[in-house]
DNA sequence: CTTCCCGACTAGAACGTACTAGTCATTGGG
DNA sequence: CCCAATGACTAGTACGTTCTAGTCGGGAAG
């Protein structure tokens, strides 16, 4: 499904000795071998030794390797980056030569001498499975146009601000932003320096992109498909003040509306994490006269904390209590948990940030790309009790 | 506990204009209200424009600063950098300038001119909460040595490898790999490039150095404390081949026979999921005639695993089984869920780690260096049935 | 024998910053 | 009245690449 970049042309675990990774894959036996004999022959030195060497001072640069090589550096870029212009005999020479010392290019050089980095920043949440799976992703489709991701976390310690200022200094082309919570007046400050773009929130700032689900229907999907079991009190648990959450909620109340259910929904204010899905279930079902049949939860780390409170009451799901999540992230999957979710399709997601990035880079007019989310049944939903 | 680095002497929610945050700290007053006065000033053109114009064609430079103050570069970099040598009125125009153009430093060029990157890399798994924990750590223990934490991921359509390539090209002084699975050659070939640190793992190679925890100590504080509890017949669901769970394997054996418990002992072949803990408590539910009063878990991952299944089998916890996780990682945290545990205590392991690798660095020789864990007891463990 | 082209190679100028070694006033002590 | 010292500033080089605009030889076409 995403190929192609994990496994190079070399055998997978030898790390670059030259090259970008990706261009090259005239000579790679050659290169090898001759790695292993040179390897035999130049220790003069134990390899604890070599290591400081190596390391001491500065690593050996595109001169080392030319001068090494009796040629200019030009060429030596031109072996290094694989473009035509070198005979074939020079090539497989520099390449030897270049393993030999250990020379890697430098990417600071590289990046500071191409016009364009070719880097897109990304800012996630740490903690968040669905961040984890969006990441993923976002490397793979980065790659797939020939850029690079670098990666900037958001955690409790660690505010979202500094995160996209490390990207800001990376000097990257555009900044990715996953679920931000940055305010629009942080936002517009952002993008008059760096195109900006949304993934999994809705854009307020004129020149900022954005790539997100559409909440309002992954919600109702959720709703249909319970109502469609029979199931009449339905609860939710929103996500408070997160990204998302208002549009879930509005189509949550839409939804029970449209079924002649307005009077049987009941929103909770809950939260992003394990914990608030807890809670929020604890009340339902202490609180309550007539607990729900069905819980929506904002998302999947707080319908497992509410699958969590199920679980110890020893309340049978989906048999009393039917529970959906959204995100279809790693935590809906688990082949013990098998959640009922919302997909945002990460891949999808993924592939359509990172083009609506590389759009404004290109000039292109900011945009908000709405994807369509899809209810994946698993087994945490079934018919209502009696 | 980690403060400094997070909430700045800025007021936490704009981005950089200049400087690189964390040497300067000469005069930020000064700057701060400058910079606002600036912002309304500036402003002649429409954001949307604006924007378009700042990323058309690069953004601006010191050159760019410089000519608009109409000093030289080297001036204005000594501006930047907030270093002595430059007047006080200077030093706030300079500032206001570059303000009004939007500079950022270039860390691109700022990191090939300075002979030392400052930088650290640090390769973690997506979906390992403890790794999160970690990575966390080690942004705010690296920014306390004035370093810049760079981070590369690992998941499953990106190998390993993928990740290391990724930072030696970015030119950091040392890698930080946590729970790395590299194979000794691969280590091999990296720590001739470039200093390595393992973290949570024992390092085999000599010259790669290693921050852990003491694994084999760490269970026996789980068994003993179990023991204490009058629990007898305990089982270990282990982590495969993972890093530490030989010897997390082997302390569970040993501390078993040390309390002439050997017979009682079990170990399950396990994982680093949730799954492979599910699958391991179902199999002693459902197999065994006896099932063990009390699991160690190979991790807070497996140990949710094995609660999850317990939970849905309406089997007591602690009441009928006990159960300890490894780690303390959010998950054991969780207010719902109150995991007994043994925690790595990831701040000190990210200090720790962070001190070995600026030391590697410096040319020291690498060393092992392991962390004696603690066990925290919380809610999911207690005295042994009957 | 020119002319032209082509492939293999090189010189040298960027890229944006940091930093060394200055210059040029001004001050103050002798 | 000169010399050294100090503060404010600048020229110019280095960092390790990429890339433009070449040079240089030699074979094919005229």
């Amino acid at each position: 499904m995403l190929g192609a970049q994990a496994v190079g042309p070399a055998d997978g675990t030898a790390f670059d000795q030259a090259g970008s990774g990706d261009v090259r894959e005239l000579d790679d036996d050659a290169h090898d071998s001759a790695h292993d004999s040179a390897h035999d022959s130049a220790g003069q030195s134990p390899p604890g030794r070599a290591a400081a060497d190596a390391t001491r001072k500065g690593r050996p640069t595109m001169a080392d390797v030319a001068r090494a090589a009796g040629i200019s550096t030009a060429l030596v870029s031109i072996v290094i980056r694989g473009v035509p212009g070198a005979s074939e005999e020079t090539r497989r020479r520099v390449l030897r030569i270049a393993d030999e010392l250990g020379y890697v290019p430098d990417q600071r050089a590289q990046k500071l001498r191409r016009s364009s980095s070719r880097v897109l920043g990304v800012v996630f949440e740490l903690q968040q499975p669905f961040h984890g799976d969006l990441v993923e992703h976002l490397y793979a489709a980065a790659a797939r146009h020939g850029y690079e991701a670098v990666i900037s976390a958001v955690a409790p310690s660690r505010a979202e601000s500094t995160a996209v200022n490390a990207l800001l200094r990376e000097r990257c082309e555009a900044a990715i932003l996953l679920g931000s919570r940055l305010s629009d007046e942080e936002l517009e400050r952002l993008v008059r320096r760096l195109p900006t773009l949304l993934v999994a929130r809705r854009s307020g700032v004129p020149g900022v992109g954005s790539v997100r689900g559409d909440d309002m229907v992954g919600i109702r999907l959720a709703v249909d498909h319970l109502v469609g079991l029979g199931h009449r009190r339905i609860a939710h648990i929103d996500g408070a003040g997160a990204p998302g959450s208002s549009d879930r909620r509005l189509g949550f109340l839409q939804g029970m509306t449209d079924h002649g259910l307005a009077d049987c929904a009941d929103v909770l204010a809950g939260g992003l994490t394990e914990e608030a899905g807890a809670e929020g279930m604890r009340y339902l079902l202490d609180r309550q006269v007539e607990p729900p049949t069905a819980v929506i939860a904002f998302n999947d780390r707080t319908a497992t904390g509410v699958l969590d409170v199920l679980a110890h009451r020893g309340r049978a799901v989906p048999g009393e209590i039917s529970v959906v999540g959204y995100d279809d992230s790693r935590l809906a999957k688990m082949p013990h948990v098998q959640m009922t979710t919302v997909s945002q399709d990460a891949a999808g997601m993924a592939d359509a940030a990172v083009a609506a990035a590389l759009d404004l880079i290109k000039g292109g007019t900011p945009r908000e790309t709405v994807l369509t989310p899809r209810l994946v049944e698993r087994a945490t939903t079934g018919p209502a009790p009696h």
